[in-house]
DNA sequence: CGCAATTCTCACCAATTGGTAAAGTTTGAC
DNA sequence: GTCAAACTTTACCAATTGGTGAGAATTGCG
């Protein structure tokens, strides 16, 4: 036993901390873990799959994630976390049209940068939410009431039409969700190898027309 | 070899002709195969499963399809006959807004009368759609195409406003498609164990409202 | 009935699945 | 260098996967 605490944390090794390696192949594994689960859903993907795309043997990915359900498990809390943090974007302003910018914005930007987090979430509740319903009820629930209640104070101000928020929330989801999940069958639609830039902002632009037109008062 | 051609078709059998029993049990077991690989897709459906809740065996289930492969050809085969029916709807009138609403309404139904189907070719789109990317260069494109054409001509005829078309197209694909891929998820938003017809009307009459608003010229 | 086509079952197969236990190897801290 | 912890590999397992081939039962029709 050590006969007092050594400044460990103060010393970088050379190249990296054995912690800081070790999470780092974690970290590793749950981005190729997720690309599998995206693709094949969770029964389709396995193990040796995941392990052979990064150079491991499966029983070595068992080391670090004891079970495929865990895997499971990690990749979907992350995809969640994202999910959420992107939330509550709407309560930043007091006007509806910059707030709803940002939020379409940050729902785009998600799409187009991790959309693997997106057909995760897609498998899973295409699925039947087996592993996640809770988490549904619980988490996006009172996300979703909270976005609804601002939305519905813009109403009572005058500052937008009073329209079913719920379904327009859906509708936004829906469409921002497509551009990750869809993101393949829209490129060969448009003749390109894939989505650039351009094509995600030209969405972002008429979604944000489509909805703040809706939201019009007439 | 029969000297000459009988009125088979003429006397229909007591209850029902063998072929017409062939054809309705390839149809009870399509129709649960699309409702297995739409929770799990391909490689997490498994033969034995499909059989099982049809109450064959699976060496039966492969004697009516000789190989999974071609029962999810099948399947694949029937949603996207389906979806390009659909399609090729905004021709049929010369008012943007009739036209568009025919379109949605469609859209709308099929996500709701048939959601397995849309889960279905989701599914294949989000795998890389490794069975069927000829088929959406060679069906979906054309319609497409047909489809966006016509909004050019509404366009250059003052009736609506430019905007980018294909894109708009997408937009109602994925808000239609959600409400089925997605309707448990927005079920247990709103607090039901399942959508009902007026929540259906609801998101058809939101999503109208939307992309007619959209359209509208300033 | 008699007979052939249709339908269904049984035995079997190689490959792959997720997972356990134990042994061996590498690594870093002292 | 020592030693324990972290890591990796090897050997093994029972269960399940899609699929074949042969035979048995059933069925419809003349």
């Amino acid at each position: 036993m050590p006969s007092r605490p050594t400044a460990r944390e103060l010393v970088p090794a050379p190249v990296r901390s054995p912690r800081a390696a070790r999470i780092e192949k974690e970290q590793d594994i749950l981005r190729q873990a997720e690309a599998l689960f995206a693709r094949h859903g969770f029964e389709g993907t396995t193990l040796e799959g995941i392990a052979a795309a990064l150079g491991l043997s499966r029983h070595n990915l068992l080391y670090y994630f004891p079970s495929k359900e865990l895997l499971y498990r990690r990749v979907l809390d992350d995809v969640m976390t994202q999910w959420l943090a992107g939330m509550g974007a709407l309560a930043v302003g007091d006007e509806p049209a910059s707030a709803l910018r940002q939020y379409i914005g940050v729902k785009m930007r998600s799409a187009q940068e991790r959309p693997d987090g997106s057909r995760v979430f897609m498998q899973e509740i295409m699925a039947g939410a087996p592993r996640y319903a809770d988490a549904l009820r619980e988490l996006v629930l009172p996300a979703l009431q909270t976005d609804v209640k601002v939305f519905e104070r813009w109403a009572r101000q005058g500052k937008i039409q009073k329209l079913n928020f719920t379904h327009l929330m859906f509708i936004i989801w829906a469409a921002t969700q497509a551009y990750a999940d869809l993101a393949p069958q829209f490129a060969l639609l448009l003749g390109k190898p894939a989505l650039d830039a351009r094509d995600f902002a030209a969405a972002q632009t008429l979604l944000e027309r489509l909805v703040l037109g809706g939201l019009q008062t007439s």
